[in-house]
DNA sequence: GCATGATCATGC
DNA sequence: GCATGATCATGC
């Protein structure tokens, strides 16, 4: 006998499978299959060899090793359950330490492939989605960067998860925006910021992978239902491993909203207050004026006392505020984190880390403009995320460029003490540009030739930004 | 007057 | 110590 074959669970009980799960915990991928072989040398590792574990380029293979070496059932690909009599779906999925010591998913959880003919006819609560995406048995496995032989690495958490209600309503309502896009003949257009915490997940096998779409004659990238990275990391956080950390939530009691519809209407009730009306009615009081006030007053009117709130925490939502002067221009552009010369370099633009920050961020710019008194007054708020076009043409553009003038060897020439360099400029492009994001000269990064130069990062430009707002702010 | 380079300052 | 929101300052 080679295998062992002993099943001690119940498949068409959830606890029960997930019991049997939980006997994973402390284990890595090898000692799984270790415990699925006979203590035979050569026939593990013939079978270790036979499954191809080892190659990462076969997607899903961590997952089908739990399935085959350890509840002992061949992996279906069919769009059921995998546990389909106790509609338990099982997820294998990486999770990482921080820096400062904190948890984040390091993938969003894929759940099932988009069939853009379909979907357009099943309703959220009988859609395939909902069949697998209602009740997970996760499975989080800490991923090392150090760590190449992912076989190695160790499985630390097992817990059966199903959304709570609460986001069941944000779920449903993301689900049946993705579908209004595919009905309008946009399925080419899907991104994931289009949503809050389920997203249009790109899911291809080459980037030149394209499908058909119902309702227009483009191909579109096939996609997949997947929970948000934002949202699997605060699910990791908050249902699988507890811990002290607890947001406040916006919509407290409120039912059958839109969640986008009710932060707008609530922030816009305070229209036209100024700044100081608004810290006289929310009580705030400070000796000097925090730079993140006019974003501290948007949390006080959404009821948060803090300056994070749960549904943006989990939607990877980022406010950012606009201020218009009285003659309608924006002074200044919008910043985003700064990048390290050397790894941009490295990048293409499908997985780059601000492609990605563009495609995965929803905004919500907040609105104040300085009255004809000088005095800034709150004139509303939009929820947004970087058009199609916008950012694979134009931000796309000036990515490459950067890349290319950091391969080339960035020029610098020094005039009367300050550095000029041939980094994109906003006048170069309507969308975006470049230019330092640093403390002061010393906040350098290095440069692939070694030198150093100060930290930079991609910058939308005041115009471009200003022809996305609403025109009723200004 | 605005674009571009530079840096301040708070808060984690 | 650093990220990031915010804004200044110079010169084209």
């Amino acid at each position: 006998m080679v295998y062992k074959h002993d099943n001690d669970y119940d498949e068409s009980n959830p606890i029960s499978i997930e019991n049997h799960a939980k006997k994973l915990i402390g284990k890595t991928f090898y000692d799984v299959v270790k415990d699925y072989v006979e203590v035979d040398t050569q026939i593990f590792k013939e079978t270790e060899l036979a499954y191809n574990y080892e190659n990462k380029k076969r997607k899903g293979g961590l997952g089908q090793l739990i399935e085959e070496c350890h509840f002992h059932y061949a992996c279906n690909n069919d769009s059921k359950p995998d546990f389909d009599k106790a509609g338990v779906e099982l997820k294998v999925t990486p999770y990482k330490i921080n820096k400062n010591k904190s948890l984040s998913a390091k993938e969003r959880l894929i759940i099932t492939m988009i069939d853009y003919f379909s979907v357009i006819n099943e309703k959220f609560e009988e859609s395939h989605l909902w069949s697998k995406g209602n009740l997970i048995l996760l499975v989080y496995y800490l991923y090392e960067k150090e760590i190449s032989n992912r076989l190695n690495y160790r499985i630390n958490y097992v817990k059966l998860f199903s959304p709570p209600n609460k986001d069941i309503r944000i779920i449903k309502q993301d689900y049946e925006k993705i579908i209004n896009k595919i009905k309008a003949g946009k399925a080419h257009e899907l991104s994931e910021s289009d949503t809050l915490y389920l997203g249009a997940a790109p899911k291809a096998a080459t980037s030149k992978d394209r499908r058909r779409q119902p309702f227009s004659d483009e191909l579109a990238k096939p996609r997949a239902f997947a929970y948000k990275n934002s949202y699997m990391t605060y699910v990791l956080n908050n249902y699988i491993v507890p811990n002290v950390t607890t947001y406040e939530t916006i919509m407290k009691d409120v039912v059958d909203v839109n969640f986008e519809d009710y932060v707008v209407n609530k922030i816009e009730s305070f229209s036209n207050f100024s700044v100081d009306e608004l810290c006289k009615v929310f009580e705030v009081k400070y000796k000097r004026k925090p730079k993140n006030l006019e974003a501290m007053l948007i949390y006080r009117i959404l009821g948060i006392k803090g300056n994070q709130a749960e549904e943006f925490v989990k939607a990877n939502i980022v406010i950012k505020t606009i201020r218009l002067n009285s003659n309608n221009k924006i002074k200044e552009s919008m910043s985003f984190p700064t990048f390290k010369f050397k790894e941009l370099v490295k990048e293409d633009w499908e997985d780059s880390s601000f492609g990605n920050y563009l495609r995965e961020t929803r905004f919500l710019f907040v609105v104040y403009k300085f009255d004809e008194n000088q005095v800034l007054r709150l004139r509303g708020c939009q929820f947004w995320n970087v058009p199609y076009r916008d950012l694979n043409e134009e931000v796309y553009s000036v990515w490459k460029k950067t890349k290319q003038v950091i391969v080339d060897g960035l020029q610098i020439i020094n005039r009367n003490g300050r550095n000029y360099n041939n980094f994109p400029k906003a006048s170069e492009n309507p969308v975006c540009h470049v230019r330092p994001h640093a403390q002061n000269a010393n906040d350098t990064y290095e440069l692939p030739d070694g030198r150093q130069y100060p930290k930079q990062c991609f910058w939308l430009n005041s115009n471009y930004i200003l022809s996305q707002l609403n025109k009723k702010f200004l």
